[in-house]
DNA sequence: GCTCGGCCCTGCCCCAGGGGCAAGGTCAAG
DNA sequence: CTTGACCTTGCCCCTGGGGCAGGGCCGAGC
């Protein structure tokens, strides 16, 4: 017992922390006590130890959570700083989606959403049945779009063995349109051999959720988009026009909704309609 | 009971949002079924509410609270465009501040605090008793610098009635040197004229928050900062230069800490010294 | 030695915004 | 009639503490 030794009230004012916090970090092993006494139970902190403190509390005004701050304070010079970094990139990533998404939706609420579904013209085309192969994942939206380029890409390269590209490819969402809910989505490519193709999938074996499966003939709702239109959450300004389309028309989806990429996407400019957003109705 | 109603599971798919926040939703007021059967509690939803669970499912993807969703949700239409362009304002302000902090935070990870700290030279003098006149109150920390310049100023103007500013104002915090915990700052111009200046707050009543009182004389250990560096997180550094001096010298503080404000505030720019930032220490 | 006030302890309930699970009721199709 | 999908309520869990209750510890003054 030095004469250094602080009493949770004064290391909480010198932390600028509160004492009840501390028990909290004290608990989760973040900032122990230099010295506990065993009959009283009463914590004492050492004066140097205020820096961690410190350096706790500042890192929890970025409202980074304990098990992150954690491993900040945990780690060496150098490293400390990259770890801070990484996580406010994170912040700053989900920041601009929100504030993308609330730039739409301040748009929407000011009474301009009559002229946002009026560019929408919706379609309706019949298709035919269809073999594809296909890859399934359940992922997260900021994910998706570097999965639906990935896994195309696959699947396209596996088309050319099994009788090449049938038609366009297209991504169906089993679960949930596109929101942070891992809903499972699956890409497909249509194929000319459905044979070649079942052989395929065989050698892919189980774990890499491919599969061949026939898409059955259904009759398409959909609207058009740009490529600057493929994304969030613009996008759903697109699911909501054909959603809206079938309840005037008095239809109900008979299958999850899709996007179908008819074009080359690396080719197509921001202004290039490269995609169909559609859903699946009953013909009457 | 139409046709149109949808039960829970169906509703919550069109909505993008999980049966359990529905019920949540239903419990709080915020989105209520269109119809509910007394006997199995069933809960059914009319397929025209799905715009509305939809706009709550967004306003949730930006992290708005449920009760302020519920304010926008309810407000007619450019009333809900605004208050979403409010709360997102708090949110970039908000921000702002964390993303300040977050850049000064990795400088001194990365190794530089030798350097930051370098920069200070701490100084000490011996300041006499003073009669001051005081303005106090419970703020934070975004709040503190609008408050501080309003309230110097209401006291320099008071000031003239009590014998003129006699000394540089300043500002002391008594909890704590200035997180977002709300430690009463006290704003103080010292006088000349001590009668006169309790005169003056025998005027103001009780409910301003006023007084007058002698500031003690005091040795101040200081450090001298630009006005660039008063704000925050910066001016932390300057605090914990000081009181990092404090430590190597073996001393301790022996009051609150302070900012005094020397230099017109208007006038300076921002490479110029306009404050110290000081602690009372012992004399020895 | 006694008490008083100020700290300190643990433990419990509370907040948002749900997720997950259990036990049991309902509904519609086969 | 059964079966399985769907629905209900209720309870515990998460984070990061705030607030309060009931009780221990400690130094100062009497």
């Amino acid at each position: 017992m030095h004469e250094d030794l602080l009493t949770i009230g004064a290391f909480a004012a010198r932390a600028r922390l509160s004492a009840k916090a501390l028990r909290l970090y004290d608990r989760l092993g973040l900032l122990a006590p230099a010295y506990v006494d065993e009959s009283s139970g009463y914590r004492y902190y050492r004066a140097a130890q205020v820096e961690r403190a410190r350096l706790v509390a500042l890192l929890r005004r970025l409202d980074m959570p304990l098990a992150r701050i954690a491993e900040v304070a945990g780690a060496e010079g150098g490293e400390a700083a990259r770890l801070l970094g990484a996580y406010w990139a994170d912040v700053e990533a989900r920041l601009a989606g929100q504030r993308t998404l609330a730039e739409y939706l301040r748009g929407r609420l000011s009474g301009r959403s009559e002229e946002m579904y009026g560019k929408f013209a919706v379609e309706t085309v019949d298709v035919p049945a269809r073999v594809v192969i296909t890859e399934s994942r359940h992922t997260l939206a900021d994910e998706l779009p570097a999965w639906i380029g990935a896994s195309l890409g696959r699947l396209e390269a596996a088309a050319r063995e099994c009788g090449g590209v049938a038609a366009a490819p297209f991504v169906v969402y089993h679960a949930e349109v596109s929101t942070e809910s891992d809903g499972p989505a699956e890409a497909c490519v249509p194929v000319a051999d459905e044979a070649a193709a079942r052989a395929w999938a065989a050698r892919q074996g189980r774990g890499r959720e491919t599969g061949v499966r026939v898409e059955p003939a259904a009759r398409l709702a959909y609207v058009r988009i740009t490529k600057a239109q493929v994304a969030h959450p613009q996008i759903l300004a697109a699911f909501e026009a054909v959603e809206e389309w079938l309840g005037r028309e008095g239809l109900e989806p008979a299958g999850p909704c899709r996007e179908i990429y008819f074009a080359d996407w690396t080719a197509a400019g921001p202004e290039d309609p490269v995609c169909d957003v559609a859903f699946p109705v009953r013909a009457r």
